[in-house]
RNA sequence: GGGCGCGUAACUCAGUUGGUUAGAGUGCCACCUUCACACGGUGGAAGUCGCAGGUUCGAGUCCUGCCGCGCCCACCA
């Protein structure tokens, strides 16, 4: 054993790391090595399959985005090392609302589907003196354009801080959920799921957005809390002089009114049910029913049912077959009715189209204050003179809007397109179980959700900038759509836009022709082609192989607000397509939250621009934050942990100048203290490894840093730097140097899923070489295999030992206020008998380290295990500064 | 209204199946230019583990009930 050590010249290396430029170095040479890349050669079982979420790119870079995509990408590089087969992809989600939203404001702009495409128009970013204009209409095809222009720039604002944060993605698996292959995908899975009877088209009471014109799912509502009033208004009895008062905080409806109902237990009404109610101001006649819905100590105990207060009025509805008395238009605002029109019967129809045409265009809130008002007027009782406003009482009551909008929804019958979900609650429910929640307690909200659905799923939009429905509608020779017949798009020829493209067995020119066809103008639901992401990856339907080898997937990475959404859709899509699971375990991050601990969010104005950290705290410096919280947990924003971070990557820089500057001949690890150090990385890395097996990372971190810090760096290094210089003991010397590479070389590994660039900068300078892994990305995970040249200390105490009896000294000297590199003259060191036993065969590294020049032992059985304590001592004198210089 | 999570040092957080004097980092105090690192190092002070009961030889950890914060869900009359 004469070989050498490989060693670096540290004057060669900078001073301090130089992140930015070995950021963009490491990455450039990542890329073009492939070092990503997924091979689609090998098996299955060794191949580890992501479906990483596509970020909204309509959106602003976020911390989270930084926080949430670093989880995803530990986790992916410690599989790589395991020597897994990667399969990490990026998808971009560009279409959608939010897209169309942010196209809208940037270019200043609006869809107008009746104009005609306008060739060459351009868009540019508006200017504030444009933006005080009305906002320039534009066609549909015209407006597709603009969105694609904007998300094309967006998406390289994200690809560029994917790369900088050193995702490991391997970028030839890069789609965008607009390009052909996801519309294809999901019109597809449109005809799929028709095939298999779980679509169906219909004119109902749906949720309807005023403002953006659409129709939203379930999924998609926010409950918001707002300040309401319970009006008390008073309603005549037919065939009596009897007036009852129910509590409704939507009066502006009561021209809507279509029935009332009681509980049928409640006594206070009993005598009602079966007879007909007048209603004030419009004297309609409507029937009065029970129903167990009907809680008896909410408001009088007694309501009106209107066509449409609430999901509940829509049930009755159809329970009761009521007439439709539809108020509120697609607008938004009232719309046009005539009483004493059929549906439309009063009792005095002249006073009841008086009042509704002062009502007629308003907006339900301006509605409303007028209805009240007129309610105060005796002439608006239904029955008797008494004015129909009884009383008032403000409350705070929960409403539903659609997540992105700012005007409460309201139910307006619409055709739209359904998947049927409720019938199959119970098996989304069983597939849910078979998914690895982590945390476990997130499959909790999955099951929530799940259990709660109450609607199947809209998956029409009346948008633009979506995937179009492959379906067109026959017209009959009266030039009327028959929607229950649609013509089907062909298979083989997607994506398809039916607006553009005549259907099978159809000329162009039959478009809009009686006995022709028309184009479905909807599109989906934005969720519709993101839940088939796993699909869109593993290309279903055109490459089975392919999908074999990549569906379904190992992990699914994503945050726990898109739980209803994201992973629910993709569940029931795996179910129906082909009854499975789309991923074996859903890993759910936690969200950033600034110091307030409120959700950080562009509307509040807390967020903090993530290249702006990167700049400052490196990129290995913010994944070291981000990889520090736990799966699941929600953080508070802490620049300090990102200080933290940049600190460590400086740390792993000296200490393996260090090392690695050490020369001498290659010998075996024999010292006690070298195996006793090497014997507890041992423990670190069955530990770490633990972990990761979980995909917990954030505990994996911990050990490793808190073992580099406080084991190798302060304590190790320190114990054995005399020695790894001593040219005049070869064993020893070659035992600490092994010794150290050792641990420098598994440390790096263990922290590489974290700090990519650090350790791969440090990896190259020796260890590359020496073991045949040109990057540590690709170095096998560390192994206790790798420990077994190694023996086990005599006594696995002996490190701690060593390490107290240090810890001693430099306590005598910093209470002495002197250096810890001052020498030691003399020193007593006293301990139990059994532990200066024990410091035996470590003595000489102590005090080698301790710098003491002649010492003593004194048995104390005084002190507690492990205590050492020094008794006497008596330092070097100060070296003179001018002579030593 | 139902459910889930959280509450540990001034701050941000760890605390595995209940087991000696409850940990880390930051911050704070004192000291040290030390030959990998002052983007350092050494040492120190600092906690009724939200509150109240209970189980146990023993509870931060298990059980019950409260309080506070956050979130998810719930038919908005």
């Amino acid at each position: 054993m004469t070989d050498a050590f490989d060693t670096i010249d540290p004057a060669t290396l900078p001073k301090h790391f130089d992140a930015p430029t070995a950021e963009s170095r490491w990455d450039e040479t990542w890329q073009a090595s492939g070092l990503y890349h997924y091979d689609p050669e090998r098996p299955r079982e060794q191949t580890f399959v992501v479906d990483t979420p596509p970020p909204t790119v309509s959106g602003s870079l976020h911390v989270g985005h930084v926080f949430s995509y670093t989880h995803t990408d530990v986790i992916v590089r410690h599989q790589r090392m395991r020597g897994m087969n990667i399969f990490y992809p990026m998808g971009w989600d560009d279409n959608g609302l939010p897209t169309e939203r942010r196209v809208q404001n940037y270019y200043h702009i609006r869809c107008d589907p009746s104009l005609a495409y306008e060739e060459g128009l351009t868009f540019e970013a508006a200017s504030a003196k444009i933006r005080k204009k009305r906002p320039r209409l534009v066609s549909r095809p015209n407006f597709i354009e603009a969105c694609n222009q904007l998300t094309a720039e967006d998406e390289k604002a994200f690809l560029a801080l994917w790369r900088r944060m050193g995702l490991s993605v391997d970028w030839r698996q890069e789609y965008a959920t607009i390009d052909d292959h996801c519309r294809a995908t999901a019109q597809r899975s449109f005809l799929d799921l028709y095939a298999r009877g779980m679509l169906y088209s219909s004119d109902a009471p749906t949720m309807w957005d005023v403002d953006f014109q659409t129709a939203v799912a379930q999924a998609e509502l926010d409950d918001r809390e707002l300040d309401s009033t319970f009006n008390d208004i008073a309603f005549g009895v037919e065939g009596s002089d009897e007036q009852f008062v129910i509590s409704t905080t939507r009066p502006e409806l009561l021209p809507a009114c279509v029935a009332v109902a009681a509980h049928p237990e409640d006594e206070r009404y009993a005598h009602l049910i079966g007879k007909h109610a007048i209603t004030p101001m419009f004297r309609v006649r409507v029937p009065i029913f029970a129903s167990d819905l009907v809680e008896k100590d909410k408001g009088t105990g007694i309501l009106m049912i209107c066509t449409f207060g609430d999901q509940t009025d829509v049930q009755w509805w159809r329970e009761q077959k009521l007439v439709l008395r539809q108020i509120i238009g697609l607008s938004g605002r009232l719309l046009p009715v005539t009483y004493g029109t059929p549906s439309w019967e009063s009792l005095d129809a002249d006073a009841a189209n008086r009042y509704y045409a002062e009502l007629e265009g308003l907006r339900p809130d301006k509605a409303r204050e007028l209805v009240l008002s007129r309610l105060q007027q005796p002439d608006a009782a239904a029955t008797g003179s008494e004015v129909p406003l009884r009383g008032q009482k403000k409350i705070k009551h929960a409403v539903k809007f659609f997540e992105k909008g700012d005007r409460p929804l309201e139910l307006v019958p619409t055709r739209q397109w359904f998947c049927r979900l409720l019938d199959r609650k119970d098996d989304l429910l069983a597939k849910g179980d078979q998914i690895k929640w982590h945390p476990p307690f997130m499959g909790h909200r999955y099951r929530t959700w799940t259990e709660n659905l109450g609607l199947d799923w809209c998956i029409s939009r009346q948008r633009y900038f979506g995937v179009s429905f492959p379906v067109w509608y026959p017209l009959d020779d009266a030039g009327k759509p028959h929607y229950d017949t649609p013509i089907l798009a062909d298979a083989t020829a997607l994506p398809v836009d039916p607006t553009v493209t005549a259907p099978p067995g159809f000329e162009p020119a039959q478009r809009g022709q009686p006995s022709g066809f028309q184009a479905e103008t909807d599109v989906f639901d934005t969720w519709f082609t993101s839940s088939m992401t796993p699909q869109i990856s593993s290309r279903w339907q055109i490459d089975p192989a392919r999908h074999q080898a990549l569906f379904p997937a190992d992990i699914r990475p994503q945050s726990h607000e898109i739980i209803r959404t994201w992973a629910f859709y993709t569940i029931a899509k795996a179910m129906a397509h082909e009854d499975v699971i789309p991923w074996k375990h859903v890993l759910i991050s936690g969200w950033i939250l600034d110091p307030d601990r409120k959700k950080m969010s562009k509307s509040k104005g807390n967020v903090i621009v993530p290249t702006e950290l990167l700049d400052k705290y490196t990129s290995d410096g913010v994944r070291y934050w981000a990889a520090s919280a736990r799966l699941g947990v929600d953080t508070a924003f802490d620049e300090k942990m990102l200080s933290m971070g940049r600190r460590l990557v400086t740390k792993i820089f000296n200490a393996s100048k260090f090392v690695l500057a050490q020369g001498g001949t290659v010998q075996p690890v024999s010292r006690e203290i070298d195996r006793g150090f090497a014997h507890k990385l041992l423990g670190v890395v069955r530990e770490a490894t633990a972990s990761y097996e979980e995909f917990e990372f954030a505990p994996a971190l911990r050990a490793t840093e808190g073992f580099f810090w406080a084991s190798f760096t302060d304590s190790y290094l320190e114990l054995v730097k005399n020695r790894a210089r001593d040219e005049s003991d070869e064993a020893g010397r070659g035992s600490a140097i092994a010794a150290l590479r050792l641990g420098l070389s598994v440390l790096l590994r263990l922290f590489a899923p974290v700090l990519p660039y650090i350790t791969e900068e440090v990896w190259s300078w020796v260890f590359a070489k020496e073991s045949g892994h040109a990057s540590v990305h690709r170095a096998p995970w560390p192994s206790e295999a790798e420990f077994e040249a190694v023996p086990a200390p005599e006594d696995a105490a002996s490190f701690d030992t060593a390490v107290e009896a240090l810890t001693a000294i430099n306590r005598a000297k910093t209470s002495a206020g002197v250096g810890v590199g001052r020498g030691v003259q003399t020193l007593v060191l006293a301990a139990k008998q059994a532990e200066l036993d024990r410091l035996g065969p470590v003595l000489s590294d102590v005090l080698a380290a301790g710098r003491v020049i002649s010492h003593e032992l004194a048995a104390n059985e005084e002190l507690g295990d492990g205590v050492f304590e020094v008794a006497e001592v008596e330092f070097e004198p100060k070296p003179d500064k001018k002579s030593a210089g």
